[in-house]
RNA sequence: GCUCCCUUAGCUCAGCGGAUUAGAGCGUCUGUCUUCGGAACAGAAGGUCGUAGGUUCGAAUCCUACAGGGGGCACCA
């Protein structure tokens, strides 16, 4: 495609004396295989009228692309189509599976998603943002960078006060030995049931609201004093590694996989440090004996980075965290994927950040996603209780496909889900339909791990044949076609970091199939050796975009 | 009140400066082929792209205002 652009700048060039870069995007097969609009730009420059421009640069075009195009149309105000040769497609398509774009070559990336908070539960946001992070990492790494995948999540914090208080309210104190009588696989329940318990004390009881607030200042003290003796730090240790440990079981359940995990203990003294040290420089300001950042300059909020006991709120933990992955990785770019809901601070974090670490900024991308609704309207806060937790949704895709397959098949409800999420781009809300994403018809990641599965039955009928692709019937054609996109949406959703391009292609690729083969015999056919390379390269293309996503493409079901 | 985001077929979404009919899935209706895995293919109905202006040769796409919905706005995360 490149030296197609590179032919149409140098005909530019020669026909009419200056510099402009042609776009070529795929066009409807009708029309050819590429369009551009060139002429209507140079129009606009030259003043000549656009189709009699386009005309001049077809006339080169179709001298200088001799063996490559067939050809070449003018259409509309002055379109300029471009209809590949067959041979030239075919070896596009041949080409696709095995394409890598150089986007991240020799960058360091890091990506921070999921962050859930230890002594709190998982819910459906954070499924979905560790299916989108993971996505997203695919992209990069496919693309040649090297990614490393880190968590953060909030250890120390007044949450971890609320739930720290309902647990010594449970077990009548600190009681070490009636905390380990919980049974293990009542753990997280049980925590998570703790943290909305203590929640509702501190808004609705004076005197809980103050032992909270004395029970998140010891939190921190255990840090201070590095206590893992006192009974009141051996319940704290002992329930943070419960949650760490119930995150680890649910990430590898659905497949993504962390290299390291920032707790907020961690980085929260480096961000204080930071903090204070730009208090004094005059980035951060004092205020009511708090420590904040006047983001109104700016067009944004004030916000508080050190609370007026003199505890970092979670502003200064992501300064110290942000500084802390530059610490560990000196990485080119940082990405951090979370939820809409924290939009605005994230702005005036950063703007801070900005204001001594410009670099840091400039490299680092914040991407956000909206809430996760079940199709049907319910909303969910772990603040209040009635949440929409990670598990109900895997839950609700397993009866779903249950009810819809008669199987119950573990990947084919993961792919179902996360190709229901992946499939939508990224930053609205998300309305989730169980049914429809185990649907077995109709654009879903079991209908792709199906066509997947499919196209490999009939390779595995045939056997393997390799002689190379040299002529096209239209059907063929038609199919060559799609494949042949492959490197350029590829392209564009590594550029974007948009998963959901691939889940459009992908599914616009299995339809492009499912013509071919409705009026292609593949076996035992004159043309079957070309048919079956085509189907061979179809399936490549397939599940290599799969395995973007994080959906594993069955040789069989 | 200030501010950010959203509004495209009955529902869920693509499209994000270009072309005759604004696309897809689901749902509804109708056809095809005795199906190399039919979980298929072909077709119909259904939209003045929230409203009103503006910029442009050209706007669902950019700008402005308004309406409706959602988020954020100091010691929560």
């Amino acid at each position: 495609m490149q030296d197609l652009q590179q032919a149409i700048d140098q005909a530019i060039r020669e026909l009419f004396n200056t510099e402009l870069h042609a776009e070529l995007t795929r066009t409807q097969e009708q029309f050819g295989d590429y369009a551009t609009n060139v002429a209507m730009q140079l129009a606009g420059k030259t003043g000549q009228p656009p189709r009699e421009a386009a005309e001049a640069l077809a006339a080169t075009l179709r001298k200088s692309l001799e063996g490559q195009v067939r050809d070449i149309t003018i259409a509309g105000p002055g379109f300029i189509n471009i209809t590949l040769g067959d041979a030239r497609l075919a070896v596009m398509a041949q080409a696709a599976p095995g394409y890598q774009p150089q986007t991240f070559a020799k960058q360091t990336v890091v990506t921070e998603y999921s962050d859930p908070n230890p002594f709190k539960i998982l819910h459906a946001g954070h499924l979905y943002t560790s299916v989108v992070g993971d996505a997203i990492s695919n992209l990069i790494a496919a693309a040649g960078g090297e990614v490393h995948r880190v968590n953060f999540g909030g250890d120390v914090g007044l949450h971890v006060g609320k739930t720290m208080w309902a647990m010594l309210q449970e077990l009548g104190g600190e009681d070490v030995d009636k905390l380990q009588q919980i049974p293990a696989e009542r753990r997280s329940e049980w925590m998570a049931k703790c943290y909305v318990a203590g929640t509702k004390a501190y808004e609705e009881d004076e005197t809980a609201k103050d032992a909270i607030v004395t029970l998140n200042k010891r939190v921190y003290q255990i840090f201070a004093d590095n206590d893992h003796e006192s009974p009141f730090a051996h319940i704290y240790w002992t329930c943070r590694q419960w949650s760490y440990d119930y995150f680890d079981e649910f990430y590898a359940r659905i497949g993504t996989h962390f290299e390291k995990y920032y707790p907020e203990s961690e980085v929260a003294p480096l961000g204080l440090k930071t903090v204070t040290e730009q208090l004094a420089k005059g980035v951060y300001k004092e205020s009511d004996n708090a420590v904040v950042f006047e983001g109104e300059p700016y067009g944004l909020h004030t916000r508080v980075f050190i609370n007026s006991h003199g505890l970092p709120t979670y502003e200064a933990k992501d300064v110290g965290l942000i500084m802390q992955k530059w610490q560990d990785y000196h990485f080119d770019r940082s990405v951090i994927i979370t939820g809409n809901d924290i939009n605005e601070y994230m702005k005036v974090v950063l703007k801070s950040i900005e204001q001594f670490a410009p670099d840091l900024v400039a490299r680092t991308t914040h991407f956000t996603h909206g809430n996760v609704k079940l199709a049907g309207g319910v909303k969910m806060s772990s603040r209040k209780g009635n949440i929409l937790r990670a598990v109900d949704v895997l839950e609700a895709a397993h009866d779903a496909n249950k009810a819809a397959s008669g199987r119950d098949d573990e990947q084919a409800v993961l792919g179902a889900v996360k190709y229901a999420f992946l499939k939508q781009r990224i930053g609205a809300d998300l309305i989730y339909d169980p049914a429809e994403s185990v649907s077995l018809e109709g654009n879903s990641g079991p209908y792709l791990q199906y066509a997947h599965a499919r196209a490999r039955s009939i390779l595995r009928k045939a056997g393997t044949t390799e002689t190379g692709i040299t002529d096209l019937d239209p059907l063929e054609r038609s199919l060559a076609r799609k494949i042949s996109e492959y490197p350029e949406v590829l392209d564009k959703a590594v550029a974007e970091l948009l998963p959901h391009l691939i889940c459009t292609y992908l599914y616009e690729l299995a339809q492009a199939f499912n013509r071919f083969y409705e009026h292609a015999k593949v076996v035992g056919d004159p043309r079957e050796a070309t048919r079956l390379q085509l189907v061979g390269l179809y399936a490549d293309v397939l599940r290599h975009g799969l395995e973007l996503l994080g959906i594993v493409a069955p040789e069989q079901l």
